[in-house]
DNA sequence: AGCAATACAGACAGGTTAGTCTCATTGCGC
DNA sequence: GCGCAATGAGACTAACCTGTCTGTATTGCT
């Protein structure tokens, strides 16, 4: 638990306001994650986090003034890692025309499906275990699907979809399906899903398969009208 | 707590092999059936249910020895009431061919996610809040979305298509994909499902459009540039 | 070394959970 | 009318929940 960088003072009287001592903030947010992403919110008790944080209560309250805090901050959490460092960056290496990007995100959640302890997105998770439509929680839920929708509307833009909000809310559609599916154990939902997607972006006319790995695997196969030239 | 009606005999030593006490078990019935739709298995207590019922609790647990018990009454009783005699049976009211009665599916959902007290699907709820994947709530939720894609892949088996299974695992997705949307709040998620359906259904050419009310509604209609591909 | 912020450990309060148990009452068949 | 089975009402256990509090040890900075 050596962390360099650990300074004093949460709300420093002076200087800056560097969050009090970073190692257990670190830990629990860590463990925070790997509890709240695989049992939820309400399956995850305090004592729970930090009995494998190995943090004092009092730190967490300290830090967090309440279980509903540090559930925002996980989610925020979540979004940090998994919706940009894992999706939107493995999405962007993989493919760099719009089209392709948008077909990538399934081949990322091909590779996600089947892993042994696939957790679902917590997004969809928290939100339909919160019943309560005015809490905070899922209402952050919410908002942070629709950063996942911004990043869809983007490509979208960028193909030249014309209604590029409707264009993002079917492929996300495509996305939670697909996921819903997963988490029932079906482990090909994410080819199942691509394929619909393919459907669209031929309707959209948006150009597809000029990524090196997808052509042949996309391309050339029935429905001839692909590679629509479009974009410019 | 006057109910007329209030019948005797549970195993009754004669002749048919009456639940015992009609009135008390369809109290807890229709009242778990009303709580858990709305907020999930975890979000209801047994004391809720005996509360709501104006049923003791010994009563209830005379009838379902244990609240997993109950809750399996329960996804078994949304089977019936949700998945076929709402869904299944509003769908062959209002098309008949094959292909029709798969995009009703969704103008059926459109009708549900106006509704101001949308609870979402049961089932997929009930799924993502248990994590444990051995749980025997878990396991049937599992089943009954395996009835609904059942009904599905009789649906493509009937029109035709020749991976009926594929096709009913993709419209589900569908399906799935625009519960959780409207779930999130956007109450136009059947009809983006829709259209992604149609794009299904002509890629795998299967007969749309012969009902008389549909007809007019897929084509070129309303606030969008879709344009329904070139059926045939 | 000394100081102040922080962390640890654990008891504790107050609430809720699932499930058990007791006892009085009710309704039906005989 | 009698008995029997189901029901109602509620106390009770034991576990678990979130959040508070106390007291002691540790840490980092000066």
């Amino acid at each position: 638990m050596k962390v360099t960088g650990v300074h004093s003072t949460a709300a420093r009287s002076s200087g800056k306001p560097l969050p009090a001592s970073e190692g257990a903030r670190e830990r629990i947010d860590r463990v925070a994650y790997e509890l709240f992403s695989r049992r939820g919110i309400r399956g995850v008790g305090i004592d729970a986090v930090i009995a494998e944080s190995g943090v004092a209560k009092m730190t967490l309250y300290r830090h967090y003034p309440s279980k509903e805090k540090l559930a925002l901050a996980f989610l925020q959490r979540r979004e940090e890692l998994w919706t940009r460092a894992w999706l939107q960056d493995e999405v962007e290496r993989r493919a760099r025309a719009p089209g392709d990007r948008l077909l990538a995100i399934f081949d990322v959640f091909d590779k996600w499906f089947r892993h042994a302890d696939f957790e679902g997105c917590s997004f969809i998770n928290v939100l339909l275990e919160t019943d309560n439509r005015a809490s905070p929680v899922r209402i952050a839920t919410v908002h942070h699907l629709e950063v996942i929708r911004h990043f869809l509307r983007q490509l979208a833009r960028d193909a030249g979809v014309v209604d590029a909000d409707g264009f993002a809310r079917q492929w996300h559609i495509l996305m939670k399906g697909s996921i819903v599916a997963a988490a029932e154990g079906d482990k090909d939902a994410a080819r199942r899903a691509k394929e619909l997607g393919v459907l669209l972006l031929v309707k959209e006319k948006v150009a597809y398969g000029s990524s090196v790995k997808l052509a042949p695997k996309l391309a050339a196969r029935k429905k001839a009208p692909i590679r629509a030239a479009g974009k410019q």
